[in-house]
DNA sequence: CTGAAAGCGCTAACAG
DNA sequence: CTGTTAGCGCTTTCAG
């Protein structure tokens, strides 16, 4: 194994020189700079983690616990995740992955072990009970996700108040009265994770604004119960004519029994979704959609985590604005059918 | 903080005591060993990881590369990753999340910098340039997918000639004479995953053993080529009563086409796919499948490599039995259509 | 069964 | 601009 003083000795200088040519941390005339570079290379000199981890008191790693539970929301998981690697890599950071499966432990032995520098803790419920701990804790962290009360955290997470604002002013701009929301299972609102909840009073108040009537139905993943859905809207309203759907696993079910029934997307009926783009750009008919920002989400928490590594950030709440995006399930409300 | 020599004087014994209590790596009196934990558990302890990785020269982490594209079977990567973490973890280690973007020279950093002890790759190619290098490295690695040449290598994937041969029984059972594969799209074959084309020829020699016609078609995942696909078949092999799906994103189309075309599933024709289980049992008619054992694969990559880093395992190519659920997809072949 | 002590490879004062 | 040196906290011989 190459160590610093391998290559310091090969250069012709001390240690303390080619670890500050590693780290710039002081100024070194461009010959010794050049010298000691050319060493490592030659020598393929790689500094020992552990070594520096220990002498440095940083081990230039982010702990990103991800839930374990992997029934939901899975691709945007694992967006997220990929978009923590990448950002924190090029932040000079690896990034060590925890399931939620540790619950509150994990939290403890990192910050005991000293294993990583910062977390970052995904799916946040609205009372998590990681969250006395983060707070407490040494160490910064970043939460993914809104809990009840964010007070002494960093949080970000997607605006879904104002997404679900966004589709009520799409869907009333197209000229829609009567809008329907299939929602999450019923578990996910029960289980209060926030952002189903957000989404909803987003869409409530907007509508209420613009005076569109809005109705709101859970609903499981399967296809058999989206048509329950569907036809518990149509008894209950039978001049919904466009739906809101906030639920990965419902779009295509959805899309499949209209057109089973002969209702044709959008110029009998409008759909639009709150999913991630894959899903909407997939879908049998291209979905208008707020997308759910997995990249953005991913990069923003570890840009604010390292900023506060560097002390230049500190607590908060940012909510990324949602973005809509027009594609062909929209479009004017269909005049009404003559009696 | 809380230091080893801190609990050794709180336990009024020496600090190789303590660590000899932690490792278990020689005896201990009761009493000690007692007074010891009681310190350890008064004080809050735990070990510094850097201070342990330098000494021993072990990190207790293993690294897990992704690949970065994420277009492919998302949830199979995020299930493996997660069953990679939980197993891992119940063996001591922790999980460094390492993407594709760095390539070969993430091999290169974690074996210099002695972050991990050992690494598993996922989703390997057929030529992966990262393998020249895991077959120098010092540490242990095991892939998850088979290479081209897997000599002097660890490797875990499912054995998928076998699941190509399990549906060609399967529906052969049934009395299916022509059989029609929708393949994954034409990108995957020409990328050479290998996968792909190994449960064609499983399915192929079955077939052929087994005098079955089988007609194979790449296929995109849109709505839109899954009909194109399905119309040529039917242009084709007008007999087809049965389909085998290796696509995760062909299978809802398939199924709505179906319907759409009055083709009852299964009692007109059978579909069967080769995906996880929660695509099948989650499709509009639950699918008789073979499913990719995400969660087997996690853990028997770790174990595989824990072996290794105890000098317990060598090399070698381990493929997973498939294993056939039937749900409500297959049936008999319908008798044919009088003419 | 337990202690003492020598590092592991690197960083960061402290000195020049 | 560069060198010297004292640890960082733990593991692991070597002694007893």
């Amino acid at each position: 194994m190459v160590t610093l003083a391998d290559v310091a000795q090969h250069a012709g200088v001390s240690a303390s020189t080619v670890s500050y040519v590693l780290s710039g941390k002081r100024s070194i005339s461009a010959s010794t700079r050049e010298r000691v570079e050319r060493s490592i290379a030659h020598l393929g000199y790689h500094p020992n983690a552990g070594a520096r981890a220990l002498a440095s008191s940083r081990s230039n790693i982010i702990a990103l616990m991800i839930p374990l539970r992997t029934d939901m929301y899975v691709p945007v998981m694992m967006e997220i995740a990929i978009a923590v690697a990448t950002t924190a890599r090029s932040h000079g950071y690896d990034v060590l992955l925890l399931t939620g499966e540790e619950g509150p432990a994990a939290v403890r032995r990192i910050e005991g072990s000293a294993l990583a520098d910062a977390m970052i803790l995904m799916d946040v419920e609205l009372d998590d009970d990681r969250l006395p701990l983060l707070r407490e804790a040494a160490r910064p962290g970043v939460l993914v996700g809104l809990p009840a009360d964010p007070s002494g955290l960093s949080c970000v997470d997607l605006d879904f108040e104002a997404a679900g604002a966004l589709c009520a002013e799409h869907l009333a701009g197209l000229g829609h009265r009567e809008i329907a929301v299939i929602g999450e299972a019923a578990a996910v609102y029960e289980r209060h994770t926030g952002f189903a909840e957000r989404t909803l009073s987003g869409l409530r108040e907007r509508c209420r604004e613009l005076g569109v009537r809005l109705l709101h139905r859970p609903c499981e993943g399967s296809y058999a119960s989206v048509a329950a859905t569907l036809a518990r809207v149509h008894d209950e309203r039978p001049g919904t004519t466009a739906f809101v759907v906030q639920n990965e696993a419902a779009t295509d079910p959805l899309l499949a029994l209209l057109r089973q029934q002969g209702r044709a997307v959008p110029e009998d009926v409008s759909v639009m979704a709150i999913c991630p783009e894959q899903v909407a750009a997939h879908a049998s008919v291209p979905l208008t959609s707020v997308a759910v920002p997995a990249q953005r989400m991913g990069r923003h928490a570890v840009e604010r985590v390292v900023a506060k590594l560097r002390g230049q950030a500190g607590d908060g709440v940012v909510l990324l604005e949602p973005e809509l995006t027009v594609r062909e399930s929209t479009g004017p409300r269909p005049a009404p059918a003559p009696d």
